[in-house]
DNA sequence: GATGAATGAGGTTTCATTCAT
DNA sequence: AATGAATGAAACCTCATTCAT
């Protein structure tokens, strides 16, 4: 079961849902076809499946790294660096990750989970929460906390969608300094340059 | 031949381009499936068809807006405006678009054309040169532009997704001022707050 | 699309719904397989547009013959003559119908559309009615009348299962007499013997 | 070994033979898939098997209560009652039955075994010598006894799957009643009223 | 040029049967 | 003896593409 999540998490990542056929499941987790009904009811199911244990796993992730005594700088930089290091060890689940994203998107490869929705919705709260935090301390700047929000999401998804690709460890360092550092400056309160 | 074009841009937005079917598209368009290939070899060319017209189409526009004397920083601001306005003007391709415009990225629906490669090449220059002399200038602070560039096409296009859906003309001045201001505040040179 | 029909109603009831496979049909009828599905949305579909058809033609074919002026045994005895006729001309259809036409049974075959069950309810309803006024009149002795309805089809589809199967025209003259002498005594007011 | 027969004869008079799975009947049997291959070499020979146990059963039931002294008459309702106590003992397989009763017929379920249709066959036999022997005796009006015999096998066959749904004993008597009624008076010699 | 019926390869899913444990 | 995970052939269905009209 763990076999075919993992083979399916590749697949859909490298060549998309519709493209990914579950002949191609099979072959690369080494079974035959019709197994994957055994642990599987069907295609939207196995994606399903697998979407709420990444997003589940995500989740956690970031809830073990995450510090409410923190201040909401501290804690948009923790949540900034816990996506980077989750990202790094899921790479090919980057790719479903930032398609199935945008919250108000009906995905087009196959209709997310109620529980899966429940995951998104709970990743997303966690920043939004630092941020209104962060407003209504005066620390960040006052805006509308989902535009926020999403402009946060965008930038680092399309980034770590970029630079994920690059060979283990490279520039990680800078990488995240930089998306730190532009969020930071367009968030904090205080004179424009 | 325009007809279909304009369908399938519909369709694809809306259900994917696996979704979509040749006649879903010629039914659209007003004609029979078979006339579809007096015009385009296949779903494939047709598809790339489309991107190309498109980024052309959108290439022209930033283009035509575009005034190289102007400062860098009001370069980007009238790139970000651009993008803005074509896109309330072809809110299907939107979703298209964004799929397509990860560079590095292989598409999950079909593969670009040369031609489309090099046009979505040439939209991101545009953004990447406006910065690289808006650095060099000092105006703003020194980065890698090519991540630079990528964190805001990744921030533009999700508040896009994200807020283009909205009936028509709410709250999109506020939307442009939010995602400028965010920019310059992430890119301008002075001491962070 | 009658082809198709016409080789579905062949195949149905020789090999039953479920041994009859998409292709047996389509190439029965000499088409591509993927041919049908041009004309019927799924197998059910095509086993209930199938039904509905032979049912209503069973039913017109009922209708024509039927006098409603006769007296209750001559119109009894035009419904086993009319049943007889269609089912000569219709042999394939019988061992559908035998199946489906047991009016509270759940088909194993698929589920029946509420059309054909209407159609179903008519043709038993020509015969309860003649029983009813029969019984009312007191030309046939009084009994339950959906038992002598049950009994009458069970007993006419049986013999017409197993006498329609012999070389056109033979004997079929002492059969439908049989079989309406049969259910004539059984009904016919008066004493038994 | 029973267990599978007993599950087995359940689930194909609920759901017909093919769509109940050999899992549907280990699972029901409480026992593992491939135990039932210990004991049945397919699902074909389990059918048979089921069928002629059951078709022995009912001959069993059938010879027990036969009195070969007794008048035609009270032979066939002495038929009838067993037919209808066995059927009220074994109201599952009366489905199973009524399709694999007709003696022509190819089954559309699976091909019953030479001894299954050798058991059908001698089933059929003790009516029709009951109603040869009537005929001989003169207490039978004359007429093809295979014929009376299908007439009464679908007849009985019909008015048991339509009644024996209904509630444990609800009206038992009365059904058993009318067709015996209905029978002699179909049967016996004498003026037709 | 235009059509749309026809096609068949290829996808998803089911399930009788096998076999290592 | 018993198991149940694994299998793959075969079923249903989809749809890009072709071609006779």
């Amino acid at each position: 079961m763990e076999d075919f999540l993992r083979a399916a998490e590749r697949l859909f990542a490298e060549k998309g849902y519709r493209q990914t056929t579950m002949e191609d499941i099979a072959r690369l987790a080494e079974y035959g076809t019709g197994t994957i009904y055994r642990y599987f009811e069907s295609k939207e199911a196995l994606y399903g499946e697998l979407l709420e244990r990444k997003l589940a796993a995500y989740l956690d992730h970031l809830r073990e790294r995450f510090d409410a005594q923190a201040s909401p700088r501290d804690r948009l930089r923790t949540l900034v660096r816990a996506k980077m290091d989750f990202f790094r060890q899921n790479r090919e689940f980057l790719r479903i990750f930032a398609q199935e994203f945008v919250p108000e998107a009906t995905s087009m490869a196959a209709a997310l989970t109620p529980e899966a929705r429940e995951l998104r919705e709970r990743c997303l709260t966690m920043t939004r929460e630092a941020i209104e935090e962060g407003m209504r301390s005066g620390e960040f700047r006052s805006a509308d906390p989902v535009l926020v929000v999403t402009a946060i999401s965008g930038l680092t998804n399309e980034i770590l969608l970029r630079y994920l690709r690059a060979p283990e460890g490279e520039h990680i360092g800078e990488i995240e300094a930089f998306m730190t550092d532009f969020m930071e400056r367009g968030l904090l309160a205080g004179e424009r340059p």
